[in-house]
Parts: structure tokens; C-alpha cells; sequence
DNA sequence: TATTGGCACAAGACATATTTGAGTGCTAAA
DNA sequence: TTTAGCACTCAAATATGTCTTGTGCCAATA
């Protein structure tokens, strides 16, 4: 347990070292108004800190910085909410207040509202929905041996496929088929229709399909798996680039490859409330130096996604937090009603 | 007009230099079985080379380096084409035999290997339709308000608009405008679609319509224009950030924001053959040390791209352009049957 | 007992000088 | 035309000293 005047030390390293991006040493907290100790007395408390894993020194004669926990610490008991961070929330209801916006592309400027306001990274997946039913299938030919296959949900989301058709299969019993499936599959749920789509085709007696049946029944799986895809916006990947932590290319490297490969993408699933991951919490994609604080948006009943922030854990949370709160309730509002 | 042995000299500084990324002095060309002078014979020739605008120093006693005259010369009169990059054929032919991998997967596979086996940045823009038809025009109601809009082209390609409607308006009168679009425009090319239905929409007297009717032509743009939009496929984004010239943090980020951009595809449009770009030549976005060189492929009659490497101007030209070649020649021989 | 002033010590940052080595340009001779 | 020889240049590596910041510890103090 810290003593309340430990607290304003680490308090005080933080909001400085976040500031400057340069180790903090006693003399400087002898200046900070609500510490009027000697230097020697912030020392003695500096060293109890660092013993218990809040504070790192760069040297052995060097100021002090925040560690990971310190930052954790930091993060759940002694941050401060930054109170003009109300100065930005003008230009956020600007921008989602736009109605005739579609919503791909709000996500979308959001996303990068966020990176601007920010300077950091900022990404979102989603929206994803609950309930998908099937609203229609449909097969347009396009040429004697090809076909488009349609699949639309009840959301507006559309997935195709073109198809070959083999010489032995008649056309016109392909429709038929597909017509048929169409009846089957209408209003059901994508898992509910996978089972059906099986079943039909397994009792189908049409002699002539056998392997395009098979592909068929491919084409359809990946469409559906297709509709489960999450959408990833992303804004700013060369934000950190700036930040004095990435002055080293194997970093920004493994930064890049990283947010190349979707790899947060898994991280910021489900969730319930605000995030703050640090670097050695992302298990997957060790990051250190990194921090990143994801909420849960909700568009509606149905559709809901998460938006984050990818930042160094030197970041200035009493402004970051706030933001992203509110721009992912705002994000909610814009279709509620 | 460069002697003989000028030529045999800057061959020798830029085949050095491409593998050591140092500059080259008298010294080392003395050691190449193909030059049997001395050193000061050598370097007479290198300070008429460097008069000429082929070489530069970095400082005033340093080797010799080339300068992008020197590379465009290299380019066209110099290189000779690596004989073994043969024996990464098999592999080409390998991943592009695959029968059933879908077209873009395809194209995003070539792109990866080209990436891979250069070990720099590819990308490829792609494949342009010359006449795009439309197939079907076609409408899905979701709930009494929304609906989604098809338009699906001889290609194959589906564009989808959920669109919202105003209750105004009959939906089986919409439905049976949509029906009428959808007889007009049949096996219609993009732009004439365009035309016929700006037409025939300012002839239709259906009151009920109005402003509704704006929003529903704006939708039919748009998604005309998504048609034309260009694919770009990009592979190995970070690879670039391992060569000495990338030793800058500012500079790879002009370099991701370039690429973020999609710069470069302005740049690789319709072009006849390979073509070898430096720095200099991009006049859009200068970007010093890179090179680009690209080659459009074909797929069949109606539908051809341009596939390109980016890489630093001290590049392997007799390895990378053959390999590039291959690779273009083999993405359209794949569709060709 | 908690706090403080004082002091020796550590280590990075910076400036400056010294040495080394690679490579050049020029010239006179072959 | 080519070459050997030599003086010269400059970057990079190495060494040296000074400065600054900050630490840890201890004895004195409130």
C-alpha cells in the first residue's frame, strides 16, 4: 500500500515524464506546488517506489521513470480527467451529426477523428451483428459456362461468388435449385442455414450435380463465413512513428507488421466496458512501450464493434480516456433513432 | 559517349555497390578479373564518370557511388540478367498452376511471391475491365423502410447500396421502377447505363418520387463509379525498412504514407511495357533512393493490370526485372485457356 | 521518529584532440 | 596512354577531460 505522499510522487513522475518523455529526478518534484519536501525526502520515497516496481531508472545516476505498473497504477487510481478535453467534443458531434453519413464510413471518420485528436493510432472493428438472417439468394448467369451467386442479409450485406458451370449441368435445373434454396434459406439464421443447406443437398436427386454440388455447397460456406468477417478501420499508423519511443526501425517494423497482420483485431473482441492493455498484457504481440485502451460501441440491439487507441504507455490518459468514451457513446447515438 | 572501358568500370561500381552498399573505390576495381589496369588508370576513367554525372562521392575522399544517371544507364545498356533466378521458375509455376484459386487471391498471391523473392515491396493494380456490361439490376426489400440495391456486371463484380425509403413511397411501385431499370439497362456498357438513366429517371412522372428519386440516381453512381475503382494488392510494406538507405525514421514514414495512399497506382496505370522509374521520375511523390519498376499484365482480351516492384535504386536490376517479367507473363497465361 | 542538509560518487552528454585508414588527384616517368 | 609514387583529404574510431544531473547514505535536526 502507498502512502498518500507516495502517490503524489508517482502522481507527479507520471504527468511530468508524459510531458517530457525524459526521466524525472527529485529536484524537479521539489518544484511541483503539492509537494514541499525536501529533495532528500522525495529521494528516500523515490527509492521505496522503484523497490516496489512503480518507478525505473534509466542508469544507475539517472532521474527516475514510470514502469509498467507504475503506469497501471497510475491508470486505476491517481489519473486525473483532463477537463479541456470538452473543447474537442464540438467537432465530434459535428462530424457524427452529419445525417445522409453512411455508417461504414461514420466508423470510418470517426476512427480517424480519434487518430487526429489523439496523434495516435487509432483503429475499430465491427459493427458486427447478432442476428444475420438470409433475406435472399439468387444466381445470375453470365455467360453459358458462369454464374454470380448472390447471398443478401436482412442487414443490406451482400456476398457473391461467381461460379463455373460444368457442361452436364443444365442451367435451367440450376436455377430451379437455387430458387428452391432461396425458399429454404429465407429469413434463417447463417448457422441454422448451413445445417439446412447441407441437409437439402444431400436429399437432392439430381443426378447431374455430384462434384459441382460440392462446389457449390463450397461457394455457399464461404459466403457465409465471409458475412462473419469483422470490418477493421484503421487511421494514422504513422502517428507513432513521431513518438521518441519508435526511434528504432526494428520497432517500427514489428509496429507495422503487426497492425498488418490484424493481430489486435483478436485482442479487442468482445468486452464489456473500457480497456487499458499494456504492453505485456497483450500476450499475443508483445508490445512494450504500448498501450492500448479499447471500448465497446453499440450501434443498436444488433450491431456493436469496439474502438481503440494504440499509443505509448507514456500517453496522456486524463485526455485520452475521456475521448474515446465519448466518441464511442457518440458513435451509438448517431443511429439510435 | 562512354569509352569501353568507362562502361566496364561503372558495370563493375554499381554490381558492387548494389551488394555492399559501400562506396566503391579504385582499390577494390583493381581486384575485378575484368579490369586489368591500375588504380590510377581506374581512377582517371571514375573522375570522368563522375564529370559526367554517373558517379558521386560522399565525401571528397571517399569511393565512388552511383548516381540515378548512373542507375538509368546500368538499366539500359549495362545490366545482364541473372541466370539463375531460373531456379525460382518452378516456384512461380507452382503457385500459379493451382487450379481453382479464384482470380484476386491469384493476383495476391503473385504479389506476396514477388514480394518474397525480391525481399522488397510489391504491389499490383487490377485487373481493369475494358467493357463492363451490367448484368442485373435488382432490389431487396429488408424491413418497410430499407432496401437493397444490386447491380451485378458481366464480370461478375456486385456493388450494393442499402438505401432507405421514405414512406411516400409505394414500394410496389418502386419495386416495379426497379424492374424497369433493370430491362433498360441490361448488357448496357457503364457509361451508357449512365446516360439511360439519367433519362429515363427525369421522364418518369411518378410524383411520388421527387427527392427520393435524387437519392436513388446518386446511389446508381456511386455505385457505378465503385465499378471502375481499381483493386491494389500490396505485399511486404515493411520489407523496404531492413535496407541501409531506410535508416531514417522520417523517411519511412513518407514511405508508409505513400503507400497508405495509394500514390503509386496513379503512377502504374496504363503503360505498354516494363518501365523502370526513379526517384526522380515520380514526379508526384519524389521519393529519393526508390525505384520503381513495373509491367502490366495481361488476363485476357478485356482485362489487364500492371504489377510493380518498389525497392531502393541500389537493387539487383538483373534478378528483379527478369523475375517480374516471369511473373507478369504467367499471371495471364493462368486464365488464358 | 520523520525529515533534512551535506557530501561522495556514478554515469550520460558533450566538446575536443589524436590517430588511423581508405581513397583521391596530380605529376613525372615509362 | 598507362603507371608508380606521393601529398593530401576526410570520416570514423579512439581517447580525454569537463559538465551536469541525479543518486545513496549519513549525521544532524525538529
Amino acid at each position: 500500500m502507498l502512502s498518500s505522499r507516495q502517490k503524489l510522487i508517482l502522481k507527479a513522475i507520471i504527468d511530468e515524464y508524459v510531458k517530457t518523455a525524459q526521466p524525472v529526478g527529485s529536484k524537479f518534484l521539489t518544484q511541483v506546488p503539492y509537494l514541499t519536501f525536501s529533495s532528500a525526502t522525495l529521494r528516500y520515497d523515490m527509492a521505496e517506489l522503484e523497490t516496489l516496481g512503480y518507478l525505473e531508472k534509466t542508469h544507475t545516476s539517472s532521474g527516475r521513470i514510470p514502469s509498467e505498473l507504475g503506469y497501471k497504477y497510475y491508470v486505476d487510481h491517481l489519473v486525473t480527467r483532463d477537463s479541456d478535453v470538452q473543447s474537442s467534443f464540438p467537432v465530434i458531434d459535428d462530424l457524427l451529426k452529419q445525417h445522409q453519413i453512411k455508417r461504414d464510413q461514420a466508423i470510418e471518420e470517426a476512427v480517424k477523428l480519434l487518430s487526429d485528436l489523439t496523434n495516435y493510432t487509432a483503429l475499430a472493428v465491427g459493427p458486427t451483428h447478432d442476428s444475420v438472417t438470409i433475406k435472399k439468394v439468387d444466381f445470375i448467369p453470365l455467360t453459358e459456362t458462369s454464374a454470380t451467386l448472390l447471398i443478401v442479409t436482412n442487414q443490406g450485406h451482400v456476398e457473391h461468388q461467381t461460379i463455373s458451370i460444368p457442361d452436364d449441368v443444365n442451367i435451367t435445373d440450376l436455377k430451379e435449385t437455387i430458387k428452391t434454396l432461396d425458399e429454404l434459406l429465407a429469413n434463417k439464421e447463417l448457422d441454422e442455414a448451413s445445417t439446412i443447406l447441407k441437409e437439402s443437398l444431400m436429399k437432392q436427386d439430381l443426378k447431374t450435380f455430384m462434384d459441382f454440388q460440392a462446389q457449390l455447397m463450397e461457394s455457399f460456406i464461404e459466403a457465409f463465413s465471409k458475412f462473419s468477417e469483422e470490418n477493421v478501420y484503421l487511421s494514422g499508423m504513422t502517428r507513432m512513428f513521431d513518438q521518441p519511443e519508435f526511434d528504432n526501425r526494428g520497432y517500427i517494423k514489428r509496429f507495422v507488421e503487426m497492425l498488418d497482420r490484424r493481430d489486435l483485431v483478436k485482442l479487442i473482441g468482445q468486452q464489456d466496458g473500457l480497456q487499458v492493455r499494456f504492453g505485456s498484457d497483450m500476450k499475443l504481440i508483445p508490445m512494450e512501450n504500448c498501450t492500448l485502451i479499447s471500448i465497446p460501441y453499440q450501434i443498436n440491439a444488433q450491431e456493436h464493434g469496439t474502438i481503440a487507441v494504440i499509443g505509448p504507455n507514456r500517453m496522456p490518459y486524463g485526455k485520452v480516456i475521456p475521448l474515446l468514451e465519448y466518441i464511442a457513446l457518440n458513435i451509438g447515438k448517431l443511429y439510435k433513432k
